[in-house]
This record gives C-alpha cells, structure tokens and sequence, in this order.
DNA sequence: TTGTAGGCGTTATCAA
DNA sequence: TTGATAACGCCTACAA
C-alpha cells in the first residue's frame, strides 16, 4: 500500500504543482537553504568564477546562493554580512575586503574565509606558495636564472604567499649551488594595467641584466606584461618566457597562449560550500585547507637565449 | 510618551541585534525581498557586471538577490527557474539562454527579460540598433567610407540589431550620395578569438581595398581584431580604425585604449530591479523599453589615410 | 491608545 | 507506523 499511494501522492504533487512554501519551512526547521557569498568585485573573472562554482555546488545540495558585492570597502561588507545574517542563510562564503581590519563576525553563524585568508576564522585557499614555486621551476628547468617576478599588492595575504614561492624557488639549492640568481622583484596590483609598468620597470635594462623570464602574480598582470614586452620589441618566447597565475579563461585566449598557474576554484567552491553545509568537516581556525595548484603549460615559455 | 518610547524602544532594539525573522516575515506577508536573476554565464563580463547592479539597486530596496547561471543550456534554465519559482522569490531578471525556445515561464511571477528580448515578456535592453549607428557615424565623419563589421552570431537577437544598426548608418543618404561603400561583413561570436579570426578575414585583401575602420559587435572581438590587424603590421589608428560595443572595463586597458559603445548597464538593472519591486510601470508585453548607449571615445580612431 | 488573539504552511513531537 | 497537535515569529485585525 505504502509505495503505490506513495507514487499516486507524488503524481498528484506534480500535478497540482504543489511546492513547499520555503518560508514556512525555514521558519519550523531553522534552516533556509539559502547561502550568501560576499566577494569584494564580481567583475574580477576570479570572483566570478568562485561564485559561479559556488552556485553549481549550493544547488547540488538544494541551496541557492545569495551574492553580495563589498567593492572592497569594510563598511559596505560589514553592512552586507550584516544582511545576510538577518536573512538567516545557513553560512556565509566570505573574500574578505581589502581594508578589512577589525570588522567582528557574528558568533554562531557559519562562515568559511575563502582566497585572503584572515586569523580566527576556518579558510580556505589554493596554495599560493607552492603554485608559484612551481611555475618558477618551471623556468628554472627550462634553463632561466634571471628571473623576474611581479608582485601583488604589499598588504595582501595571497600577494605575500606568492612572493614567499618565488623566493622558495630561487633560493633553493640545486646540488650545493643556488638554482637562480638574485631576486627581480617589481611591486604592483594585480591588474592589467600595473603588469604592464611593473614589466616595462622590469625589462628596462641592458640585455645581459634584464631577465630572461617573468612570473607574474596574476593573469592580468602577465598579459600586461607581454605588452609591455612586445612594445619594447622583445619577442615572446624567443627573448622572454612568461608565466601567469590563476588560470582564468582569459589566459587561454592570448596570443602566444600564456602558461599559467591554475587555482581550483571549482574545488575550493564545492568545499566551501560542503563545510556550510555539515557535509565536510571544517578546518580547525588557524589551520586553513590549502589546495593544489597545477602548472598549465602554454606558448609564452622556453629556454633563454644566450646573451 | 510615545515618542520617547519610540527611541528607547528602538536602542534597545539595535542594543539586544534584534532583528525580524524574514521567513515568518514573509510567510505572512507573502513577499520575500528576494530577487532572482538567471544569466547564461556569470565569467562574461557583461552579465558580471549586470548581476552586480542589480544586487545594488535590490539593496536600495532593501532586497537581496539570488543568482543562478544557465550555462545557456535550456534545461538548465528551465530547472533553475522552478527552483526561484518554488523559493516564492518576488520576481525574475532573466537574460535567457541561447538555445532557449519554448520555455513556458510561470504565470503570475514578474520576469523582466534583459538584453535578449522574447517575444510574450517585458523587456529591457540596450538600444543596440542606435548605438552601434552612433559608433559607424563617428568613423564615418572622420572621413571613413569603407568600414568593415564584425558581426555576432546569426541568430542572436542582439547580433541582428547590432548589424541592422551598421546597415543603416552605411545606407544613409548624406546630402543625397550614399554616404560609404558597400557593407563588409564579416560573421563571428561575440569572444577575443572569433575576433581575432574575423579580423584577419576583413583584413587579408590589397590595401585599397581592405577596411580602412572596423567597428566590431562586442569588445572582446575588437581586442581581438586589433591583435589580428597588429599581426599583420597594420598600425592602429594610423592604418585603422577600430571601435568596439559593450563598453567593459577591459576596453579601456588596451593600448591604445579602445573607443567603443557603452551600454548603460547600471540603469538597465536598477530599472529592470524596479519594475519587479514595482516602483517603475512595467513596459508593454511586446514593447520592451530600449536604454540609449553612449559613444567613448579612445585611442583607436583616426581619419582614414590615402589609399 | 493599548492589548490580545488568530493564522500564515510547515514540521517536530508526542500519543495512540 | 500513523495521526493529531502545537509551535515556529510575525503581522493584522479587532476588542477593550
């Protein structure tokens, strides 16, 4: 009896159209279903991506997503959570701003910090640290020892995790000897426009100083630079090999293609997503789960020319 | 009394973070102050950049709002729209997908299409028709006559307006003669790559007859023309013309930074936001209202050189 | 003006 | 297992 009227019920359901009332649910069940991501740009490809992926996992588990902007201004994203909060969602994904600094998130309300990691709360993020290293191993196997790297931000966590790569990676002692020469750093944000200046600064120098590869900190910063080097006549790869970091699809559409360092985002998305949700157990505060990166190979890389 | 009542009430309110529960809220009064907006894929920019607007102007009215990508797959779409239909959100912006046909939306549920216009819903789009004609204009008083198009996909909606406008700012009659020579066309999709590939088609004839200005039907096909037309030696503006559609912050970190049409996003979707919250008339089932673009100029527009 | 009761649509709980 | 009932938190309407 139970399966057969089971099946009429269930017709019946589709029939009518019947739907809960997510209303009435959440109000008897304490749970909405229902998970906000507050990201500081949407027109940023990374973020994009993240909240693309966060949404195809949220819808896995029956939850929608409710997405916020913070332009990167700590008023606007303590407003935001403070909304988000109010509506009662089961978690919240959060890429802190920037100018973030005191701002103190309700007790009690599951939150995972994803990409800028922050002191006291569960994180999530690629591992920045070896995802550049790899990409500078790179170039020091293909032959490279002047290597340059163009640097995020001064005061952003992921910026700094990728310098430390860079720096693990030209300090490493290859059978006694240090692999590379000494450290070509120029400092920028991470968009299009500061890759170029930071590579112009970069490859303003005498053939036999200026280096023979360039890893950039971002995508965009990268492909700033292949202008900057093609502006200053210097053929990619012949003369100057180029890596990249984050994968966004922009990377795969340059000419040469550029060799990039991916981040998972989709990976860390489910995750995220799957620790709000009780399906996956959070990481302990000051422990955040790091995910691998992958080197993508590309056309912008090859050995060095002699000088 | 009351008044001072009033405010003691009222600190205390905000002194104890009470705040209403918005289920049980809702469940009375049948409005949830959710907002659901369905695009084809949140990594275009375009539709970044829409979503994000609209999560401004739903915060002006004190609405949230769920985002849900189609991946321009119909049943996607489908599916993504009962899941807003069952959540009892307050109405729809939806930019359908490509393959959509005969979707059946639900009655009774405020949907605002937004730049793809169906036939059947309340639209808002850019005026792409009038603007396109404003950027052939502007490189048709500079001089040019042959101006090539690089147009969008056959059957997108947008596309067909968007060469309609190019059709007619070539057929207009200037004190009586034509005022250009016959259409160049070339067909493509909207990204960089099929740019850079209708790029070399238009530009791969004898410089006298080759277009001495393109204007391309999104920004990403003009970065990509403007690669082609650099691969081929062909200096920009001195030796081309080059003018864009969409107005993306990409476009203005090219070098030299491209002119093109800006469609007012921003206003589209506080517009689209309103008309869902009621606060604006719908416009007519078949009489979608169209936002005027707007021409910027850049670094990529120049009179034409003798042949 | 102030107070109270009822109901929105679920689901948890308890009784049978 | 099945069925009945109460309670979730807010809002409105009506009574005092």
């Amino acid at each position: 009896m139970t399966k057969e009227l089971r099946a009429r019920v269930g017709g019946i359901i589709t029939e009518l159209g019947y739907m809960p009332d997510p209303s009435a649910r959440s109000m008897r069940s304490k749970v909405s279903r229902l998970i906000g991501i507050v990201i500081p740009d949407l027109t940023n490809p990374f973020f994009a991506e993240l909240v693309q992926s966060a949404e195809q996992a949220a819808a896995n588990h029956g939850c929608n997503i409710i997405v916020m902007t913070s332009f990167d201004h700590a008023a606007k994203e303590a407003d935001r959570i403070r909304q988000l909060t109010s509506r009662k969602v089961d978690g919240i994904i959060l890429v802190p701003s920037n100018d973030f600094h005191t701002l103190k998130l309700p007790k009690g309300l599951p939150i995972v910090v994803v990409d800028r990691l922050m002191p006291g709360y569960s994180g999530i993020a690629a591992d920045h640290r070896r995802g550049v290293r790899l990409g500078v191993e790179h170039l020091l196997k293909l032959g490279h020892r002047r290597i340059g790297f163009i640097s995020g931000p001064k005061h952003s966590v992921p910026a700094n995790d990728r310098l430390r790569g860079y720096l693990d990676a030209m300090e490493q002692t290859d059978g006694g000897t240090r692999a590379a020469e000494a450290p070509l750093i120029a400092e920028a944000a991470f968009d299009y426009e500061s890759g170029r200046s930071a590579g112009n600064y970069l490859l303003a120098r005498a053939r036999s100083e200026r280096p023979t590869a360039i890893f950039a900190s971002s995508d965009q910063q990268a492909i700033g630079c292949m202008r900057a080097a093609h502006d200053l006549g210097i053929p990619i790869p012949a003369a100057l090999s180029i890596v990249g970091f984050d994968g966004i699809p922009l990377a795969s559409m340059t000419t040469p293609r550029l060799a990039t360092v991916k981040q998972p985002i989709e990976e860390m998305a489910a995750a995220a997503v799957a620790i709000l949700l009780n399906k996956q157990t959070a990481p302990e505060l000051d422990k955040p789960i790091l995910f691998a990166c992958e080197f993508l190979t590309g056309e912008t890389t090859a050995p060095p020319q002699p000088d």
